[in-house]
DNA sequence: AAAGTGATCATG
DNA sequence: ATGATCACTTTG
């Protein structure tokens, strides 16, 4: 399967959040072994004026790389623990990213980034180039759910609104709420 | 329901 | 230097 080019991460966030649906992480370990899983959950985070966008505060040593170009890779640790792996969208100097929030084996941010072994280590890594990290297209389109972010509770409404979390719609595999 | 955990950022 | 906050997970 080809891999994603610095083109394809060139779309904006919400688009490529959808169209990662269905594509596969893939992630080579020190050892050489090859792990390659599909993504099941992303969400778009899009631009200074998206107030739950780490970059709706500006540009700081932190969000850095969400101002790099399409296809970088941007991890950061939450509450102490967790890291959590984005795929920087869109030009350069304009912030932009999808969160992956669950491949197959693996739902949760956080879970994410422990099974594929992701941390700090690989922020500003580029996707189109690297050895260690990239994505590769899946085939057919599965059919896609939208829903609102998930743990944004601090940004506006205007922005808690916006569907902009995407997973795959399973037959009869909803949660109860 | 609530702790656990530490980087980050705004404040002083 | 200090303190609040946090794109979460696990345990009870």
């Amino acid at each position: 399967m080809p891999r994603l080019s610095r083109e394809d991460y060139l779309k904006d966030a919400p688009a490529l959040a959808a169209e990662l649906i269905g594509c596969f992480l893939c992630r080579r370990l020190e050892d050489g072994s090859l792990l390659r899983l599909r993504i099941t959950e992303t969400e778009a985070y899009y631009g200074e004026e998206d107030s739950a966008c780490h970059a709706s505060k500006g540009r700081t040593k932190r969000t850095e790389t969400l101002y790099f170009s399409g296809g970088h890779a941007y991890v950061y640790l939450c509450y102490g623990m967790h890291e959590m792996m984005n795929i920087v969208t869109g030009p350069a100097d304009h912030p932009e990213a999808v969160l992956i929030r669950g491949i197959e084996g693996a739902e949760g941010p956080g879970r994410v980034t422990k099974r594929l072994n992701i941390d700090r280590g690989l922020n500003a890594e580029d996707l189109a180039v690297s050895e260690k990290i990239w994505v590769e297209r899946g085939e057919g389109k599965p059919k896609i759910k939208t829903t609102p972010r998930i743990g944004i509770g601090y940004a506006k409404a205007r922005d808690r609104k916006r569907k902009w979390r995407f997973t795959i719609a399973l037959l009869g595999k909803e949660k109860s709420k």
